[in-house]
DNA sequence: TGTACATCAGTGAACGCGCGTTCACTGATGTAC
DNA sequence: TGTACATCAGTGAACGCGCGTTCACTGATGTAC
């Protein structure tokens, strides 16, 4: 049987609101606070439709980080090559793109922060391995770019990308309206994290 | 009516139980999807009795936060202070006792960095006050040391900390095995953030 | 074109269960005099 | 010293409620021939 396309519209447009319900829900209260039947109510379906789409809560996790959360924090990385400036360094282009991400849907940036460091296993791997190509390929624009030794680099990296997620953090704790300060102290924070690794060994 | 001294005791005794147990049960499956009657049943007193020492588990967690997590992170300077070694930055001490805090109480410091960015705005804010308390202090212990300005002081401060609750987190989840590599990775961070305050503003 | 059958998303009724909370009670301890 | 009373942590019974899950059913759509 084939499949027809609009039933199949159906079918994805039904699975969508499941997980931006879920995302909603879960800003307010915390993942694992939610329960099938709250997420379905939300979404306007009966709770026995949400097993059409998911077996249970923690699939529609795994779902959520793998079709959402995966092509967002990866379009950091994305967005940050195609408008980045001159000379600039890739972090200060992926932390300009983080946080607008963060603005534009500070749901889910919630739920990558939470669930990075979160209770279940599962979503904690599966998040850092989305936000390890982000510090893969900063670490690799270092490199290419200052020479630094590779395991330097890939420190710088990995801090760069830690003090950028939090400074979406704080961008949602703080609200709208202090971006610009959010965005001043992680600038800063990555200059001098990126002037310390110029320097020669022997001086640190 | 004066009280009781082994009444108290025993009272005390009932509470510190309950915000153990709470800790436990939260890093297997997280703060918000505990009930009361789960924390009851593994204190050991009926569900009822609950109430004698808390109104509901919002009110536990925060004195999760006040009692046990905030003498906790503050330890981490006291510590460092106590066992710094010679010319050896303060932020480098805070992270050497954080990861051996984190040995010593895991359940502890999952909570902490978990409710540090979940969905409970008071915890949040409570546990960001005690955080904020280690950043002052090797905020301080910058300036007056390296002479930097205030605010590259402050940036880098608020750095260290994210970064060394970064690699608390990292051993977590990798298990104490690694230690050895988690503690070499947040030096060398460390070490080239602080590289990084000491070059003069006109070669970043 | 028509007919019989297969597939499958969505549903309402029903289930047993654990939840948070209220209540009246017990029993140990402290206070007043 | 004895007696009457107050305080208070802990408890078991009971409540109404929302939960996850199973089941049999509907109705729309696709397939076979």
């Amino acid at each position: 049987m084939r499949i027809n396309p609009e039933k199949k519209e159906d079918r994805e447009r039904i699975a969508r609101t499941l997980l931006r319900v879920t995302l909603r829900l879960a800003s307010e209260h915390g993942f694992v606070s939610l329960g099938l039947r709250e997420v379905s109510r939300a979404a306007d379906i009966a709770p026995t439709s949400f097993y059409r789409h998911f077996a249970d809560m923690e699939e529609l996790g795994r779902e959520l980080i793998e079709s959402l959360a995966g092509p967002f924090i990866e379009g950091f990385v994305t967005r940050a090559g195609a408008t980045r400036r001159a000379a600039e360094p890739l972090s200060l282009g992926v932390a300009r793109e983080a946080i607008a991400s963060t603005a534009e849907d500070p749901e889910l940036m919630r739920f990558i922060l939470a669930e990075r460091v979160g209770a279940i296993p599962s979503f904690r791997a599966g998040i850092e391995a989305k936000v390890a190509t982000v510090s893969t390929a900063i670490a690799e624009s270092i490199e290419s770019g200052a020479g630094a030794l590779q395991t330097d680099a890939a420190l710088v990296a990995d801090a760069a990308v830690v003090l950028i997620l939090g400074a979406c953090g704080d961008l949602l704790d703080r609200g709208e309206e202090h971006a610009a300060d959010v965005w001043k102290r992680i600038d800063g924070q990555l200059r001098i994290l990126l002037a310390g690794i110029a320097e020669p060994r022997g001086r640190r």
